[in-house]
DNA sequence: ACCTGAACACCGTTCAAGT
DNA sequence: ACCTGAACACCGTTCAAGT
């Protein structure tokens, strides 16, 4: 029945991970999260889930490799840029992450579930790291690097796990002005006595612009660091427990 | 084949939205988050797929309840506690959520999607009313308090997501050590050219503690917003970009 | 060593039929 | 209004067989 689409390239190049990797990729991004299956696979790459299975271990590997080679492009400086104080770097590096969310919505819930399934993955050792070069040239003490560098990986895939969706719902893209206007009014309707924050707030997501948002979060981190834990920062001391 | 291990009880109440969200509570506690399937479900509940249909919309929508009334009973603080400072609620809140996916880890990868999936879901709204209303007491001028609550429940979120899994791998707890151990070996053999930082701060990980460390950040960010947001913290100076 | 493709076990969901 | 349960469409994965 279906009309048999026929890719007019036959299979030219041998298959390897790499190049199901990519396949996987673009199917996520053309499809989003459920639009990579092993028969959507197979079909791009002409071949069988066995020859597939020969390469990867399984789905959740895929997926996993799928994410790690969006997210290592992400977190590679473009070397346009001079080499730049490290506050600056920082906040480069988290906006590359940010724009590759924008560019691959479905690999915001894809850092979300490594985060939680295995927690020192690839995927996160590899932000880890960029992020805590730069926090280390920043002059935070040795002993203090991964504390204030997890403080920091955690806020920002905090972060872009929900700033992703703010252009998408459930991988269709939306226009932007209609889904914050569809938030506004649903806080509208949340009861007053159990709601009065998120409603007196509720025009402030209207206002509100995405990156600026991002980066002031940032700047929290940051700021709170050089205050605790770096010698110029001692004058600052932290809200009374 | 199977030794239809037949419940002991017939089904002696009616059937009911609530009954079911428990009862997905206790599959996604006793096998993690494969364990709930509406098979599992119809067995423990002695009753077909369509009845359940009858009550959920879906499995998504049986997700979110089941994420949304253990975090209900997560950000309700116990009433033992006077009122207190806010910075001490805050972190009270945030602790709450914090030991609530140590006792259902499944809760993460929940938290974790359905940030990315609807940013603003009910989930996502009831911590964020929990945490601003703390915010607002801590003397945030009312056009900051968007950002800053913002900030706070992202690093929450992404702090929360990882910690989870750090007591458990695929849904079976761990010893913590073993854990550890596993990870600090697996960052021993990563590049030494282009995991410096990681190597460095292999012995931190081994020794550091999962909830001083959760709090640590949520100081970080608190003081972020004092330091940038409050009278009194205008002494110190955001890091220069 | 690498690929084929039929088959298997399992899943979420539907729906005509009952009460 | 609420429940039953067979059936459907689809999925990840396996494996004996080919080259």
């Amino acid at each position: 029945m279906a009309t048999r689409t026929r890719r007019s390239q036959r299979r030219t190049e041998a298959l390897s991970r790499q190049r199901i990797v990519e396949a996987a990729v673009q199917l996520l991004d053309a499809a989003g999260e459920g639009g990579l299956t092993f028969r959507a696979l197979t079909e791009r790459l002409a071949t069988g889930p066995g020859a597939i299975y020969w390469h990867v271990a399984n789905k959740s590997e895929l997926l996993d490799a799928a994410a790690d080679a969006v997210v290592a492009a992400a977190v590679a400086l473009k070397p346009a840029e001079p080499p730049g104080a490290p506050p600056g770097e920082i906040r480069a590096v988290a906006l590359g992450l940010f724009d590759a969310i924008d560019e691959h919505p479905w690999l915001a819930t894809q850092l979300a579930m490594q985060l939680s399934r295995s927690p020192w993955g690839s995927v996160t050792t590899r932000i880890f790291e960029s992020i805590g070069q730069r926090v280390r040239a920043l002059g935070v003490p040795d002993g203090n690097l991964f504390t204030a560098t997890s403080a920091l990986v955690h806020y920002i895939l905090g972060a872009v796990g929900q700033n992703a969706a703010n252009t998408r719902v459930d991988g269709l893209h939306v226009d932007r002005g209609e889904f914050l206007d569809a938030v506004s009014t649903a806080w509208e309707e949340l009861d007053p006595d159990d709601y009065p924050f998120t409603r007196a707030v509720v025009d402030q997501v209207r206002e509100h612009d995405d990156r600026e948002q991002f980066l002031a979060g940032i700047d929290f981190v940051l700021t709170g660091i050089t205050a605790l834990h770096l010698p110029s920062g001692q004058a600052c001391t932290p809200p009374a427990a």
